[in-house]
DNA sequence: GTTTGTACTGACAAAAGTGTCAGTGAAGAG
DNA sequence: CTCTTCACTGACACTTTTGTCAGTACAAAC
């Protein structure tokens, strides 16, 4: 029976993974950890990643819970994302994430084994 | 550019997903943390998994130095898997997403927000 | 009055990840 | 002689994720 990573999985890790995976939402959680930014400014702060798949990811986040929308309700629109109370809880364990992905970037740089 | 994560990204975050993501990588860790294991035996004690997935998540982990293959040479196989001193440097780390993890799948199950 | 910028949405295509199925070779059980 | 076990491989289908493209409303700039 095939089943989705993305279904509330019983695993701890799975639950964890399944919030911040995603193509950037590592990035979107690093940039946003400096300050609230708007959706545009996010966007020109990572040009490889396309409008799309930004907005995606934020509506995921916020749904997690992780962020924080804010909506000035002007035209034109002004929007602002935030790392929530809730998602500040997530920022040491991705340091800790981001802690080890060095010493492994190191590592596959070095060409070691073992 | 489409761009896989799954190529050598510096971003260490990016680095470190790109190991223990994989629909089963977290569970098989999770039972070698407790000593080493016979293909089979892994197989066994994760039902839902199929034998196919198994040996692709091994083959990645021990590709990226976080298992070790040990073959009896014999016939019929024996092979075993076990952490690597590396793999065993990521222990740690799993158990502080495991720990978030399980926070936030109290949080979706109680429902709340914000 | 055309263009630019804002924060989006929807439809769709491409790529990556996962699952299914059949098959390998040699030994041991029945 | 057939069936099972072991650790795997290859071909392929299905699902999920990511990327591309067009389009929305409204205002200010030009």
């Amino acid at each position: 029976m095939p089943v989705s990573k993305k279904e509330i999985s019983p695993c701890p890790i799975d639950a964890m993974l399944s919030v911040i995976d995603g193509r950037w939402k590592g990035t979107i959680l690093w940039r946003l950890s400096n300050g609230p930014m708007r959706t545009s400014e996010l966007r020109r702060s990572i040009p490889e990643m396309t409008e799309r798949m930004l907005i995606r990811h934020l509506q995921e986040l916020v749904r997690d819970g992780i962020l924080v929308r804010h909506d000035e309700r002007s035209v034109p629109p002004c929007v602002r994302y935030s790392i929530s109370k809730y998602g500040w809880t997530l920022v040491p364990v991705l340091e800790t994430i981001c802690a080890w992905g060095r010493v492994h970037l190191k590592r596959v740089g070095a060409g070691a084994r073992g």
